[in-house]
DNA sequence: GCTGCATGATGAG
DNA sequence: TCATCCTGCAGCA
């Protein structure tokens, strides 16, 4: 998105709030050229000038981490069809902030101010992008950004895993994964072990493939650790798709006497909430954030417990 | 107005 | 294992 919005012509970019002003300086006035992610990190590349013939390699990689109260913001002209918002904002600028109405005539059009503590904002001629809150966001040399991805394990999002095959890299997760007694739990929030995965996927992956989340790595049958990743193919391919998270199988999905179903609302909400097709909030999960509830497929409470800092839930029966 | 919480990661001890 | 970084918002007084 980054790229059709802004690809192919100079952008501005400024830091409002001051704290990434050397960074904006280094990277304004640059093209972005590409965009991608690998797990959590987006890099956006940019290169120094425009030009109309030459094929333009990146001078500069932004490189963003949202991490977990980091988000991006986006306005525009009306002349691209893009989303709000992307990240952790309990607001979207299209809604409550309604931006200026689309102007009949985008050359006319003027950026909104920067609401909140605006670290980056990359500023195009018919669209805009804040970013607030994020874990992460600094500019690197090509050869920094080629170091920090090898220390990335498997991304399933990436065509190729971000090895030199999808089968390879289930292979690589698999090993790493039985390579060592840490709780197969923790090592799905390890990003040198498997790239992108976070609380939510972690604890459903596992739930959907009845695997113990406190059992070691190395106790993990190898099938099992790749019916996970294969599964989080699918899974993590279909949110980056939707911008929405949905791991309940349709079967599994209870009508409105769900217990809890408000709390859920509440606790996580996602793109798309409310709107009439989509799977409703208080359904799109087995047992993250449904602590107590019953689980969707036994009956059992769903489990809570602290691991490593972050909570982590499951059914004692289903992965027992 | 204040407090606590959140889909993360890092560094000290 | 803990503190710390960072931000916005729901839920309270």
């Amino acid at each position: 998105m980054l790229r059709e919005l802004f690809g192919g012509r100079p952008v501005r970019v400024t830091s409002p709030q001051g704290r990434f002003a050397a960074g904006a300086s280094l990277l304004d006035g640059g093209t972005v050229v590409t965009a991608e992610a690998w797990g959590k990190q987006l890099f956006v590349g940019f290169a120094a000038a425009p030009s109309a013939s030459v094929p333009q390699e990146p001078v500069h990689w932004l490189r963003v981490h949202l991490g977990l109260y980091g988000a991006w913001t986006f306005a525009g002209d009306g002349s691209t069809d893009v989303v709000h918002a992307i990240g952790a904002p309990r607001r979207r600028i299209g809604e409550r902030d309604s931006l200026p109405a689309p102007v009949p005539t985008p050359g006319e059009w003027v950026p909104p101010a920067p609401r909140g503590a605006v670290r980056a904002r990359l500023l195009g001629p018919h669209a805009v992008a804040d970013l607030t809150g994020p874990t992460a966001c600094e500019v690197l040399t090509p050869v920094e950004k080629a170091g920090v991805e090898a220390r990335l394990g498997p991304d399933p999002i990436r065509p190729d895993g971000g090895r030199a095959s999808l089968d390879a890299a289930r292979e690589a997760f698999v090993a790493r994964a039985r390579r060592s007694r840490v709780t197969v739990g923790q090592q799905l929030m390890d990003q040198a072990v498997i790239a992108g995965v976070g609380n939510i996927y972690r604890a459903e992956a596992l739930f959907r493939a009845g695997v113990d989340p406190l059992r070691p790595g190395r106790d993990v049958p190898a099938t099992a650790l790749a019916a996970v990743w294969d599964d989080l193919v699918v899974l993590m391919r279909d949110g980056a798709d939707t911008g929405r998270i949905v791991t309940t199988r349709p079967e599994h999905r209870s009508g409105p006497a769900d217990g809890g179903a408000a709390d859920a609302r509440r606790r996580t909400r996602q793109n798309s909430d409310g709107d009439p097709g989509a799977v409703p909030p208080e359904q799109a999960f087995s047992v993250y954030h449904r602590d107590g509830q019953p689980c969707r497929v036994c009956g059992a409470p769903v489990l809570l417990k602290e691991l490593a800092g972050r909570n982590l839930f499951w059914c004692g029966v289903c992965q027992g």
